[in-house]
DNA sequence: ATGAAAGCGCTAACAT
DNA sequence: ATGTTAGCGCTTTCAT
C-alpha cells in the first residue's frame, strides 16, 4: 500500500493534522517541524490521495469534455485535436484535469456527463455545440450544472459560451472576394440546422448586399462538411450557363473537394475560380494550391472555453464577468484566392 | 448538497448498508425492500460519489493518457485525434473514464503521471511511444504501475505495448513499388532516433535485398515528419542524376510535401514519379492525387491499447496472457502508386 | 435479510 | 504551534 498522511505523522512523531498542515504551508506552523516532516514526506514518496481530498474538499479539480462521436461530425477530427490541446493546455495550468468522453447518442451524453457531474468526478463539463437544439444543454442548464459551450445556442443565447463571429467572419471572406473584383460569389453551405452555416450564409449575404451585389439563390448550396460535398457543389457550378468567379466554402474539408473537383475538369484556381473558406485547419495550408481560409482560432477557443469553465467554477454564485467570449477570426490568404478580376479580361 | 446514501436510506425508513446492498445487487436481498429502495433512489436522482467509492474501493475506473506535447510530434494531430477516439471508446465501454494530460518537458510528463498515478486517481496509463529512451517508461516500470505502450521499446522489448509490424510494413510497400517494376526506389525517412524510422527503413532494405536490387545509400534521406522534409527530399532526389522512380515515405504528410513539390515543378505523379507511404491519415485520401498508403488502423492502436492496459489493472500480479500486440496493416493503393514501370517505355 | 460500526485518506473546526 | 476529533460518502465485516 502507499504511503499515508498517517504514515509520514507516525514516522515524523507529530499528528496528521500537522502533516496535513505542512502540505498546505498553513501559517501557524514552526519552521522545524515544517522542515522535518518535509524531508520524511520526500524520504517516504508521499502523495496525496487525490479522492480523499476531494472527498472532504467537494471539488475534484477537473473537467470533462464531451467528444461528439455522431459521424456527421468526424469532419472536426484535425479541429478537434486542437481544441482538446487548447482545453488540456488551459486546464492543466489552472491544476485541472481534463476527463475526456463520448456518447453515442443525445441520451448517453446525458447519462454520461450526469454519472461524472451528479457523481461528482468533475466540476464542470465543456460541450461542442453545434447541433440547434441539445438535449444535454437542456440538462446541465436546468440542473445548474457549470458548463460552457464552444459555439452558440439560438435556444438559450444567454449561456456561457465561446464562439467566433461567425456573421463577421463570413462577411470579411465575402469582402475579401469583392475587393479582388469579382461580382459573381457563390457559396458553399454545410448543413442548415447548423448554427454555423446559418450564420457564415448571412454574412455572405450582408457583404453582398452593402456591396450591391444582388445575390442568386441558385449560387447558394447546401451540403455536409465533406469533402464529397465539396466536389458536387463544384460540378454544380460549372455546369451552370452562368458561373461564379468566385466561391466561399463553409469548411476547408469542403473546399479540398471542391478542389480536387476543378482539377480533374483541368481548371485552374484561382484563375478559374477563386476560393476562400473557413477554419484553417492544417489542409488548407497543405492543399495545392494552398487555400485561402478565416483562421478561427482553434486552439484559443478551446484555451478560452477551459478558462470560462474554470473560472465559473470557482465563482459559483457570483454573477459572471462575460457571458459570451468571442474569439477573433483573421484572414490568412493563400494562392486560392489571388487572382485579381480588375486586371483581367478573360473571365470564364 | 446532493442526495446522499443516507438521505436515501433515511426516507425509505432502511439502513445505509441495505441501500448500498441494493445498489450492488447484492443476492441477500429482499425482493420487497430492493424494489421499494429503487423506487426511492430514482424518486430522489441519487448518483453514488464517484470519489467516496474510489477511496473505499481502492480502485478508480480510469485510465490517463499523456498527450505530447512537443512541436516535433505535432504531426500527429490527425493521427492522435483516431488515437484517442479508440482509447475513450474502449475505455468507456469498458466502464472507465480517460484523463487526458499533456506535459511540457519529460520532466513534466513524469510530474503528471507520478501525481494522477501515485495519488490514485488513475489506475494506470497509456504512453505514445516515440522516442528512443524515455524516462516517463522508466519510471513507470520500476514503480510497477499499469501502463501500456504505443509503439515499441527497443530499451524494454518486454512491455505490454501495441505496435504494428513497421518492417513488415514497410517491406510491403516497397514490395507493392517493386511488383510494379520499380527498380529504382528512394526512402523518405524520419527523425533516425524514433523507432519507427528504424524499423521502417529495415523493412524497405529487406524487400530490396530480396529482390535482388541494391541499396543505394544516396537515395536514403532523412528528415522531421513534416511537410517541409518531404518537399526538400523531393528537390534533393529531383536533382540528382540518376533519379528514383518510386519513393516510399515514412509518413503520409510527408508525402504531402513531395507531391506539392513535384507538381510546382511540373512532375506528374505517378507518371514520373511514384508514391507510397504510411499511416494512411484523412490526407492521403483527400490528396490530389490520392496517396497509396499503408494503413496502420490509428483507432485501432488505441482501442487494443485501451483493452491491453485495463485487463492487466483488472487482473494485476497475473501473468500477462500477451505482452506484444501487433495490430495489422494494409496497403492501400491509390493513384499515386497506380503505374506499371512494365508496360513503360519512357522513363524519367 | 438487515443493521451497527469501522474505516478508506484527508481536512478543518475546536481544543490546548 | 500542535493535537484531538469529527466527518466527507461509501463499502464491508460482523452481528443479529
Amino acid at each position: 500500500m502507499s504511503v499515508t498522511i498517517k504514515d509520514v505523522a507516525k514516522k515524523a512523531g507529530v499528528s496528521p493534522s500537522t502533516v496535513s498542515r505542512v502540505l498546505s504551508n498553513h501559517p501557524r506552523i514552526s519552521r522545524e517541524t515544517s522542515r522535518k516532516v518535509k524531508i520524511i514526506l520526500e524520504e517516504m514518496g508521499y502523495h496525496p490521495n487525490i479522492m480523499a481530498q476531494s472527498l472532504v474538499s467537494k471539488t475534484t479539480n477537473s473537467i470533462c469534455v464531451i467528444l461528439p462521436k455522431s459521424a456527421e461530425e468526424l469532419f472536426l477530427n484535425s479541429f478537434f485535436m486542437e481544441l482538446v490541446r487548447g482545453i488540456v493546455t488551459q486546464a492543466n495550468r489552472s491544476g485541472y484535469d481534463v476527463v475526456l468522453s463520448s456518447g453515442g447518442s443525445e441520451q448517453e451524453e446525458i447519462d454520461v456527463v450526469s454519472r461524472l457531474i451528479n457523481g461528482k468526478r468533475v466540476d464542470g463539463a465543456i460541450l461542442l455545440y453545434s447541433r440547434k437544439d441539445d438535449s444535454v444543454v437542456e440538462f446541465l442548464q436546468s440542473n445548474h450544472h457549470p458548463f460552457v459551450l464552444i459555439g452558440r445556442s439560438d435556444k438559450y443565447p444567454n449561456l456561457l459560451s465561446v464562439d467566433n463571429d461567425n456573421v463577421q467572419a463570413a462577411y470579411d471572406a465575402t469582402k475579401h472576394m469583392i475587393s479582388f473584383g469579382h461580382k459573381r460569389i457563390g457559396f458553399v453551405s454545410g448543413p442548415p440546422n447548423h448554427v454555423l452555416s446559418v450564420d457564415r450564409l448571412k454574412g455572405y449575404q450582408k457583404a453582398l448586399e452593402e456591396s450591391g451585389i444582388d445575390m442568386r439563390k441558385d449560387w447558394i448550396v447546401e451540403g455536409e462538411f465533406l469533402q464529397e460535398s465539396g466536389y458536387r457543389a463544384m460540378s454544380f457550378f460549372m455546369n451552370l450557363p452562368e458561373r461564379p468567379t468566385a466561391l466561399v466554402v463553409v469548411d476547408d474539408i469542403v473546399s479540398f473537394g471542391v478542389l480536387r473537383g476543378l482539377h480533374e475538369l483541368g481548371y485552374k484556381v484561382p484563375d478559374d475560380l477563386s476560393i476562400v473558406s473557413f477554419n484553417n485547419i492544417s489542409i488548407a495550408e497543405l492543399s495545392n494550391p494552398p487555400i485561402s481560409s478565416i483562421d478561427i482560432g482553434i486552439y484559443n477557443l478551446g484555451y478560452t472555453a477551459s478558462q470560462a469553465l474554470i473560472q465559473s467554477i470557482q465563482h459559483q454564485g457570483e454573477p459572471q464577468f462575460q457571458k459570451r467570449h468571442i474569439i477573433p477570426h483573421r484572414l490568412v490568404v493563400r494562392e486560392s484566392s489571388m487572382f485579381s478580376m480588375v486586371d483581367q479580361t478573360h473571365q470564364i
